[in-house]
DNA sequence: TATATACACGAACGTTCGTTCTATTAAATT
DNA sequence: AATTTAATAGAACGAACGTTCGTGTATATA
């Protein structure tokens, strides 16, 4: 028979973890208090505070969570994609609903924490950056692979474009952020769609024939926010 | 005769301001504390207060300072060259140097800033919001002109082409601080040129020509940080 | 010379921060 | 049935937070 207690344990410290990168994302790491946490929770400060420890294991553990969030969201679901120029389109696609679905309440967790961290060396830093140069390298590595695959232009080189295509991810976040500016998702579509087509082969081009790789999405708005 | 009073006050005021907008840029508007500040600049923490009357005036007064000094170190000296593609390349140039240079502790005053308090609604994320919308809108309407005066593509969206070309400020800056990449430098400068070579004319090209516009800069790194 | 003003100080306010104790409760083990 | 263990609560800690108050000390005005 299953140890109810630890299971009661994991569940109740699951709950917390998915308040807590909700707060993060929004009001950011050191906004993330022990005591408004126990408070959204419905918990004791003391009992909250158990399950890690320390405020650096509250901060890590939620960087974890939002990793995995990431993971699940963002990178699984391209990686029954071709390799290649399809994954790429993919990956920019996902990152792109991932936050204009509102995963998080303050937009990309990790453009947040990111900012919030860099000038504050530590493992919660380095935790950041880990997923975040993950996540680049990953976007840096398709790109290499479309050009060994024919896709793109030989003479592309991987990192600038990815430097081009994150910057566009990031932009629009920045500015659906503080502006509440919902065009800047099709703003960062249609610039990747720029940038893609300039360098893309036929090769590449028969690659994602007859896939809307990267319209605007059939979203109704009016229901959210 | 001079009121020494007066002089003093705005001194000391002046003084505690360099000192904030350091740390701000570098911890956040809500790491910047009333005591740290005190210490930093060899003050009690009351005569300091005084100067301000609450923690959101100082953090109005230090997003004012910023926005000076970005006014002065970014914008101005873009106003002698001339309009369209020319004045394009020098608000790239002249945005990047400011980063690259140091000119606050924590990067871009505003990318930190904006990340800090897009979340949190009140006059200081409007008046952050105010100069970011400002500088943004200048790009906007330089590239319009650079559209009218024939220097690119009648084509031009300047909406587009000013949400890529901050794209890649930002994302230069968020690699610098994050990774502490200083090839993101010259990768925003390549990805600018890059975009604005897509769409020149030959008129524009006569606008720039003789001029380089946008090299990399000849800098001493290894005395610097 | 007397008075008003500007500037800065030290002490203290109530609140919240992260953290540490000492119970208490309920389930699992013996 | 007795004992151990995990999960949570409650009370309290010192430190730091933003803020207020009363006071001293220059400088300017009268």
């Amino acid at each position: 028979m299953a140890d109810k207690r630890r299971i009661k344990g994991a569940t109740t410290r699951d709950r917390i973890l998915s308040v807590a990168v909700d707060i993060a994302s929004a009001e950011g790491l050191e906004g993330l208090t022990i005591g408004r946490l126990a408070r959204e929770t419905g918990m004791s400060k003391s009992g909250l505070f158990a399950h890690f420890g320390s405020k650096q294991e509250l901060q890590l553990a939620a960087v974890d969570r939002a990793s995995a969030i990431f993971i699940e969201k963002v990178i699984e679901p391209t990686l029954g994609r071709a390799a290649g120029l399809p994954r790429l389109y993919a990956m920019q696609s996902r990152w792109i609903d991932y936050v204009e679905d509102d995963t998080f309440r303050g937009g990309c967790f990790f453009a947040a924490a990111s900012a919030e961290f860099d000038g504050r060396p530590g493992p919660v830093r380095e935790r950041i950056a880990s997923l975040t140069r993950y996540w680049r390298e990953l976007l840096e590595t398709e790109v290499a692979r479309a050009r060994d695959l024919g896709h793109v232009d030989s003479t592309t080189d991987p990192v600038l474009l990815a430097f081009q295509l994150h910057a566009f991810l990031q932009e629009a976040n920045w500015a659906y952020q503080l502006f509440d500016d919902q065009k800047a998702f099709d703003q960062a579509r249609a610039a990747t769609e720029k940038l893609l087509r300039a360098v893309v082969t036929p090769g590449g081009l028969r690659s994602i024939k007859e896939r809307r790789v990267l319209s605007a999405r059939a979203v109704d708005h009016t229901t959210r926010r």
